[in-house]
RNA sequence: UGGGGAGUCGUUCAGCGGCAGGACAGCAGACUCUGGAUCUGCUUACAGGGGUUCGAAUCCUCUCUCCCCAGCCA
């Protein structure tokens, strides 16, 4: 992982990971994890925690595991293994042999809770979901005593051992930790560590009917597997003396966990609950839908793992609440893309240029620089003739103060190519609408110099229309009108902000020719308008790109504030 | 109202007893064959009150505000 450029803060887990070292705390070793539940598919939030897990152990030297969390076969499913791995690996990050999964333990973990059993700090309940509620108190009133908790080791045992051979149906006994039901910590109120699940699991299939819970499955995991720093989030705080109390009660190595404060983005929702949701209710087309803030929705959409990685970096570390912009996220992939990605011209609403003064039949291969940026990346011939088509946008026949662009009479400069001056302006007779322009070139200004030294104010792109090959453009806003979605007004379900326009289709524009068999995937800047990505939609019939993120436009903001 | 956390520029992260700093955003300017990029400059913050100290964002104390927890989810 070469994130070189960035230097890093600090932050409070850095800090301790390093005065840890300096102790000889776990013999100077550091092993993190990234423990994903296989129920949902990967976002900006998992990439988080990704980057911090990973990266901080290739930073110390550590080592950083894969593995799942996958002890509800209710909810679990392959096709989310599958996804986890291949955006894990896309980001850049790779676990060597260490593909763990939860599962692979359940037969230890069977054998730890007989354990707490024996030592008589586990006990068979048989109170049903509702009787347990009332049994556990509410928040300012402590719990009371199951009347099957003081039940003999031998009684527990065989219940428990009944429990896995199947012997009783869902829901109607758990195994639970014999804690304190008066605790102020609600999860310290005898925990429930086994429930009967008749569900196929989608790694161990049939062969279990009881499975563990995250607080008694995840810590021995982490125990297990020689983690040093278990890092999670912050909603697992109260959860950490259950992590300690199991560990010490079964006396096995013992990890720390650390929390810090999940990634909340302006614009977008980040828990899966909702995601699940776009994805079911159809608002979006699926968890790749660029729109969504899944890493395979930011794939699809154009981002690259530099500049995620680089995002991850920047927002650092920390435990309190917040809410990062996503200019930030969006301000990262344009550092990242303006170094690396081709610039090619490409119109999106196009308006036809005829120049008149130009021979009929005369074609030029005119030079363009693939990247101003590094010139290693080369140079490339860009096809000029008489007709032409430029950006509706970049003509205006009354021009507004500031508007440099073209307008009648006024000249300007084809990049790479010629200067210009708009002689006359073809309207369709019934809309007035302008829907072709005559214009005369300069020869002299060849390559887009003019020998006589005199300036043009603006350049435009352009393609040449017999050349240009057409494609369809995805333009994408903000999937949410509301910075935070998640803060609805009265009985305001976070759906109801759903930006209307996030999606919009342009089918008729025109590219230059060096974009045929451009591959999905692949990013460019469309010169003047932003970075663009080749979407798997694309055939070698028909482009078509997703528009990742726009480049800065100052006119655009001159602009709006005229107009106000 | 039980338990656990958190309050530093608009946003975000640093600073851990000695001049409050970076990034993003914003504003202004320079430069430019992308109104891009780059460069320069500027604005703006320690939740509040007491205390300790030569000196407090930092230590103590009280208050206020916000977040999390009552799944047989993770």
């Amino acid at each position: 992982m070469s994130d070189s450029t960035l230097p890093l803060s600090s932050n409070f887990i850095r800090n301790i990971i390093a005065e840890d070292i300096q102790a000889n705390k776990y013999n100077k070793r550091v092993h993190t994890r990234f423990p994903p539940e296989p129920n949902g598919y990967l976002h900006i939030g998992h990439a988080k925690s990704i980057c911090l897990n990973f990266g901080l152990a290739a930073e110390f030297g550590g080592l950083c595991n894969l593995r799942f969390d996958d002890t509800n076969p209710t909810k679990e499913e392959v096709e989310y293994v599958e996804s986890i791995k291949e955006d894990v690996r896309w980001l850049g990050f790779d676990w060597d042999d260490r593909l763990y999964y939860a599962s692979d333990y359940f037969e230890q973990l069977y054998r730890y809770a007989i354990q707490l059993i024996k030592t008589g700090n586990a006990y068979v309940c048989d109170l049903s979901p509702d009787e347990m509620r009332g049994y556990r108190g509410t928040l300012t009133k402590p719990g009371e005593n199951s009347p099957y908790r003081n039940r003999s080791v031998e009684e527990n045992l065989d219940l428990f051992e009944r429990m896995r051979a199947g012997e009783f149906e869902e829901g109607s006994r758990t195994l639970r930790a014999k804690i304190d039901m008066a605790s102020g910590n609600l999860n310290m109120r005898d925990p429930v560590i086994y429930r009967i699940l008749k569900a196929t699991h989608h790694r161990t299939g049939d062969k279990w009917c009881i499975y563990p819970m995250y607080d008694f499955a995840h810590c021995i995991s982490d125990s297990i597997e020689g983690i040093t720093h278990s890092i999670c989030t912050l909603e697992f705080e109260d959860h950490r003396p259950l992590y300690d109390w199991f560990l010490d009660e079964l006396n096995v190595y013992h990890p720390q966990q650390i929390e810090f404060t999940r990634l909340n983005l302006s614009y977008t929702v980040l828990s899966k609950r909702k995601l699940i949701e776009l994805v079911a209710g159809g608002y979006v087309t699926g968890w790749d839908d660029p729109r969504m803030p899944t890493i395979s929705g930011l794939r699809r959409r154009g981002f690259t793992p530099e500049s995620i990685r680089n995002f991850c970096e920047r927002i650092g570390v920390a435990r309190r609440e917040s809410m990062v912009d996503m200019a930030l996220l969006e301000h990262c992939l344009r550092e990242d893309l303006n170094k690396h990605a081709l610039r090619v011209m490409a119109v999106l609403r196009p308006l036809m240029v005829v120049i008149d003064n130009y021979p009929e039949d005369q074609v030029e291969e005119l030079c363009a620089i693939n990247n101003p940026e590094d010139l290693e990346m080369g140079t490339r011939k860009v096809p000029f003739s008489r007709i032409l088509y430029i950006e509706q946008d970049d003509f205006r026949e009354d021009p507004p103060k500031q508007f440099f662009r073209l307008a009648p009479g006024r000249e300007v400069r084809l990049r790479y190519a010629y200067f210009i001056k708009c002689i006359r302006v073809v309207k369709d007779d019934r809309t007035g609408e302008v829907i072709e322009l005559h214009c005369t070139y300069d020869p002299k200004t060849r390559g887009g110099d003019a020998p006589d030294r005199r300036k043009v104010k603006a350049t435009l792109h352009w393609v040449s229309a017999a050349h240009a090959l057409e494609a369809e453009v995805r333009l994408y806003d903000n999937l949410f009108i509301k910075a935070d979605p998640n803060e609805g007004e009265e009985g305001q379900d976070f759906k109801s902000y759903l930006n209307p326009n996030s999606l919009g289709i342009l089918k008729s524009c025109r590219v230059e020719p060096s974009l045929a068999g451009a591959l999905p995937g692949s990013n460019y800047q469309f010169e003047r308008q932003g970075y663009f990505c080749v979407d798997p939609d694309s055939t070698s019939h028909k482009l078509v790109f997703n528009r990742a993120v726009s480049l800065r436009d100052t006119w655009a903001k001159i602009e709006k504030k005229q107009i106000q």
